[in-house]
RNA sequence: GCUCUCGUAGCUCAAAUGGAUAGAGCAACAGACUUCUAAUCUGUAGGUUAUAGGUUCGAGUCCUAUCGAGAGCGCCA
């Protein structure tokens, strides 16, 4: 995972064996001052009779490298390494060229899912950031990527609003979006404690299954009176789609996928409910015992539909890991059933927390709605800057980076007060960071003396180091689906630029012209990696601050 | 009750899937501005990695038990 060092690996590899040792050797970065790269296989012969001789034959061996400007073998066996310049003048850049995939796979990712009725949420962030984040991630290895929003437009959501509806006599054809957001929480409340009502809701998402028209029409107003909300809303947030399929467009699916599976015996009936015949504790149910479908059944139907339209190697579903073993009985049962052969990923993660330590509700009406927070978000930056394209960008930032800094596995809390500030992990501290890199690289200067020194200080070996290792950073976010490696390691290049910055100085006039030279190559790498990160975690950078 | 996820500095989070002395950011304290924007930078302090065992050259990471937190447990999505 370390870039260009394959052959100092198999170097060591070959000594070792002609020692009879017999290792898959492996280099890693150094957590030690002052080492670079260490190997661990030599600690467990350490006490090998002839382990002078090899430790002698490997230093000899490896100085010779020229990537390698330092050897020593401690006497516990680890081997620590020093890069050379030359090493390090190779790898800081041009990155994007050594993370491209020897083989390309087809990907579909599965995030977003907003719900019809539903004002997008705090709740919302974690699936769009992180599957915006990944999508990008793999294309940028050369996968063939596709997202699909998966839109939750069907089933008993829209038969709670239409019973509503219904109910209160309300004029389907002056709805506005501002009223379907005041319904659905009061349909959902009211569904919770009438049984009647319940009951009705559920006649008319079966109705709407079996294609009745007057329902069928009125789902469309709703529906044509919602997209164009969540559209506008995730384009402000710039988020983008290549598909915008839902739950609606699968119906046909669902229907043929339980038919089939009763054809081939793989279900049986349990008090009028289908369940299938896998033996899993508990049962997995298939449809209800009224005969409607659920949450499962919809999901199986989008696998059929896919599998049919847009088939892919891979499926990566990006919500939220409450719902792990919904995923694990849905990818159970694609399997029983026969739907696919591909394979299919659950990415979970945790809830966004307040300074309470809950979650956001999401089905009490009383939500923290996404726009608002891109709202508060905003007005707290108003004091870096006025211009309100520059702003809308950076309030983005915010809303991306901090939700990408923590592990995706827990929980964490959002702290709007800590997330808006310059100083600290911030997505504002790292667009400040990469405004000054381009001021940087737009000045205009006289350069007369076109050699390059390639002597380096601390600091610019620090900076270069640390460019130098993207391809791990990188190959961490990619392999765990863990876009905060990339963030983490986003912030201490940030960080390490700013104080190459306030040390060392560029344009000043006793920096000689080789030395400016030098630096601003440093300059110009580090602002094309920080890009090429932005773009992995789907962030936008600003040109002033 | 059963099953998952987790417990790391006062607070918020990292840590290569077993490597040497567990790292950052806030907050605290002490410094650096006639500056390529100090909107920044540099120090100091802060830890028995929940607890107790185990596995081995080596454990925050693996295994067991206990305590504590959160979540999920057929007809919501």
């Amino acid at each position: 995972m370390i870039a260009g060092i394959k052959d100092i690996e198999s170097e060591i590899s070959n000594i070792l064996n002609e020692f009879e040792i017999q290792d898959s050797v492996e280099i890693r970065y150094s957590n030690i001052e002052n080492t670079d790269i260490q190997c661990n296989n030599l600690v467990r012969y350490s006490n090998a009779p002839n382990i002078n001789e090899i430790k002698e034959k490997l230093e000899k061996s490896l100085l010779a490298n020229p990537f390698i400007e330092n050897i020593e073998i401690a006497e516990n066996g680890f081997i620590n390494l020093n890069f050379s310049n030359e090493y390090l003048k190779k790898f800081s850049k041009n990155h994007n060229e050594r993370i491209i995939s020897p083989k390309k796979e087809s990907m579909l990712f599965d995030y977003g899912g907003p719900n019809i009725g539903k004002d997008l949420h705090v709740g919302h962030i974690r699936t769009l950031n992180i599957g915006r984040s990944l999508y990008n991630i793999f294309k940028l290895a050369g996968h063939d990527v596709i997202s699909d929003i998966h839109l939750g437009d069907w089933g008993m959501p829209i038969g709670l609003i239409l019973a509503y509806i219904e109910k209160e006599s309300i004029d389907i054809n002056s709805l506005s979006y501002i009223d379907l957001e005041i319904i659905y929480p009061k349909a959902s409340e009211l569904s919770a404690s009438s049984k009647d009502f319940y009951k009705e809701a559920q006649e008319i998402s079966k109705k709407l299954n079996s294609k009745n028209e007057e329902y069928l029409s009125k789902w469309k107003i709703i529906y044509n009176l919602a997209i164009p909300n969540i559209k506008n809303l995730l384009q402000s947030l710039n988020y983008e789609f290549d598909l915008w399929r839902g739950e609606s467009d699968v119906v046909e699916e669902v229907k043929t996928v339980v038919a089939d599976a009763q054809e081939k015996n793989l279900v049986v009936e349990d008090d009028g409910a289908l369940v299938s015949t896998e033996k899993e504790d508990p049962p997995i149910l298939i449809t209800k015992s009224d005969g409607s479908y659920l949450y499962l059944t919809t999901d199986l139907g989008t696998v059929v539909h896919r599998e049919k339209n847009q088939k892919c190697d891979k499926y990566i579903y990006v919500v939220d890991s409450r719902q792990r073993n919904h995923f694990e009985q849905v990818f159970k049962t694609v399997k029983h059933f026969n739907l696919s052969s591909s394979s299919f990923i659950h990415v979970g993660f945790g809830t966004v927390n307040g300074p309470d330590k809950k979650p956001f509700k999401t089905r009490d009406g009383n939500v923290y709605k996404l726009s608002k927070l891109h709202e508060d978000i905003k007005e707290k930056l108003k004091k870096y800057n006025s211009n309100e394209k520059v702003l809308n960008v950076l309030t983005n930032t915010v809303l991306t980076f901090s939700d990408l800094l923590p592990n995706r596995n827990q929980n964490y809390e959002f702290d709007l007060e800590k997330f808006t500030d310059i100083n600290g992990k911030t997505g504002v501290y790292i667009q400040y960071a990469q405004v000054r890199a381009q001021k940087l690289l737009s000045s205009k200067v006289e350069i007369i003396d076109t050699n390059i020194d390639n002597e380096y200080n601390l600091d610019e070996r620090k900076l270069l180091l640390l460019l130098s290792k993207f391809d791990y950073f990188y190959n961490q976010s990619l392999n765990n689906y863990q876009p905060h490696h990339l963030a983490e390691y986003l912030y201490s290049l940030c960080q390490t630029f700013n104080s190459f910055y306030a040390n060392n100085k560029i344009f000043s006039n006793d920096t000689p012209d080789e030395i400016k030279l030098k630096r601003i190559e440093i300059v110009d790498n580090f602002y094309n990696l920080t890009g090429l990160i932005f773009s992995c975690l789907g962030i936008k950078l600003v040109d002033s601050m």
